[in-house]
Formats: C-alpha cells, sequence, structure tokens
DNA sequence: TTTAATTACTACCCTAAGGTAGAATTAAAT
DNA sequence: ATTTAATTCTACCTTAGGGTAGTAATTAAA
C-alpha cells in the first residue's frame, strides 16, 4: 500500500526544479544532490521523464533539464499512471476474480470510498502545487 | 498502492474455512480448488498460518486446517501486519527523509485522511465479518 | 501391514524493481 | 584542438515476491 521509489523520487525531482530558478538549466548533479536520490538511478529516470516529453534535455558542458510541459499541467496521477503505479479503476482490494456491482466482497464498499479519495488526491495534485511555498520536498 | 497476492490470497483462505461448515477441517487440496489459488503457494502460505497460530494443522490421511484463534478475533489489518503489508503510521505518501507536522510535503493532509480511513478498514473487518452472508469471496 | 491422503520441508526458478558500472556522445569553455 | 562537464546507452547486479518440484513425514483407512 505504497507508491514505489520511483513514483516518489519523480515526484520530488520534477518539484525540486520548479524551485530551481537560477538559470534555466537543472543538472543531473545538481538534483542528485539536493535530494539525496542515487546519482545513476536519477539519471536513469531523467531519460525516461525526456523520452515521454516531460522536461527537456540539453546535453554536453553547461547542459542540463527543463519542463517542456508546464509543472502547473502535470499531476501527481500522470506520474503514476507512467510508472504503472496508480490505482486502477477495476484492480479492486481483494482481487477475486468476478466481482461486480451484485456480488461484492466485505470490503468492497469501504475501499471505494478510499479509493476515489485517493484518485481524486492524485488526479487534483499539480507538481506546481506540491513545489509552493512552505511545503517540504 | 495494492496489497500482495499473499495478503489477498489468505484473507479469501482464512474466510472460505469459516464457510465450510461440513466437518471441523479442511484440506489444502479443497481449499485451492474452492479459491483457484495454486496449490503448492496455499501449502506454503498455511505452513505460516500454523506457525503464527491462526490455524491448527492436522496431518496425515483425513487431515487438514482448522481455527485454532477464532476468526471473529482475526482482523485484516492482524494478516497484513503478518505478511509485512500493513500501512504504517511513519510510511508516509513521499518517504521524504525528516518530516513533521511543522514541516509537511503538499500530500500530507489528504495523505493522512485516507491513510486512517483505510487503516481503520483493516484494523474493524474481522474474518469473520468478511465471510458473512451474501459476500463475495 | 500396506496404501492412500495428507501436511511439511528443502531447494529451486522467474520476474520486476531498484540500483550500479563503464563507456559513448555532445557541446561549451579554454 | 583539447579539455571538461554534461546527458545517454548498454549491460549488468541484487533483492523480494510469487510460484514450482520433489520428497519426507505422518496418520487413517483398507
Ligand atoms: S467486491 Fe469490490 S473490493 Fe471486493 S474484489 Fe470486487 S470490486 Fe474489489
Ligand atoms: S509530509 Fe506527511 S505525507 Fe509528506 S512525507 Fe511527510 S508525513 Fe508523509
Amino acid at each position: 500500500m505504497h507508491l514505489s521509489n520511483t513514483s516518489k523520487y519523480t515526484i520530488r525531482i520534477l518539484a525540486n526544479m520548479v524551485n530551481h530558478k537560477d538559470t534555466t538549466l537543472i543538472s543531473a548533479k545538481e538534483l542528485s544532490d539536493n535530494l539525496k536520490i542515487p546519482y545513476k538511478f536519477l539519471t536513469k529516470i531523467m531519460t525516461e521523464l525526456v523520452r515521454v516529453g516531460f522536461i527537456e534535455s540539453i546535453r554536453g558542458r553547461e547542459g542540463g533539464y527543463k519542463f517542456l510541459r508546464p509543472a502547473s499541467e502535470i499531476t501527481v496521477g500522470d506520474i503514476l499512471e507512467l510508472f504503472n503505479d496508480s490505482i486502477k479503476d477495476e484492480e479492486c482490494i481483494l482481487g477475486i476474480d468476478s466481482c461486480n456491482a451484485k456480488q461484492k466482497c466485505a470490503l468492497h464498499d469501504k475501499w471505494i470510498k478510499s479509493k476515489i479519495q485517493l484518485q481524486k488526491m492524485f488526479k487534483e495534485s499539480t507538481i506546481e502545487s506540491i513545489a509552493a511555498e512552505g511545503n517540504k520536498i
């Protein structure tokens, strides 16, 4: 009942990029130092974020990363989806083969309530809001 | 954001044992057939459940399993704890190193709300209630 | 006493996640 | 041109979860 390391790292990475206003670009080294994320693992994530178009990379000396899609338009839900980490509608609590509205398991109603709440939180939390003033990252 | 297969299986196994009133004992073969859980994997789980004292096993021909602790006193939370699958209080959504009441991440308040709700559900759901009349298992 | 049905034990195998190592590529600075 | 700082690519390692195979131990029935 938790997010993968990759998802958690990504949320913090992107939020840190929002807060980095000094120059336009930020390097993998800086991010790794800021967030205490293993450098080699971070670069692997970065390459994936470039591939899917969340961010852009500039190679070579003085290179680094910057947003391609604005941070206000990237949600936590988007990130979870990218890393196959989101709560799927059909993926339910006891994973019973044939379950539907008529035949429920005992946990169904309560689980659905929490599930919707979490899905809403993920969908409504943008990277910009994560990075907002005063929040720990 | 989901339970492990082992936890899901265990919940369904124990609930199925409650519903099995024919004789006192139920065998691994029956449980495996009833629930479509791989036989060998199921027996591995059963041995663990015996070890921790939820159930008792009778070996040899006509053997099988029965409850040691009553089903009304085993909760879903107990099972999740056994398989290291529960939502720990200190294990929070973004897993940031140093977080406390003063310095929160943006998701904190909403996450805490869902977390408490889920923990409550797990703690209050007994195997007996899971197995209650009309519930899918 | 043998046989069949059962649990328990030991030892694997496979996959995905997390992580690491090293070299190749790029491009600015010197 | 050379050096240096950066990203990217390829290939691997380790661990935990999920699952399988074979066999030993146990016990009631035949
Ligand atoms: S009854 Fe509901 S909670 Fe239970 S397995 Fe089906 S969909 Fe999931
Ligand atoms: S601020 Fe709250 S939700 Fe965020 S990491 Fe800390 S305890 Fe978890």
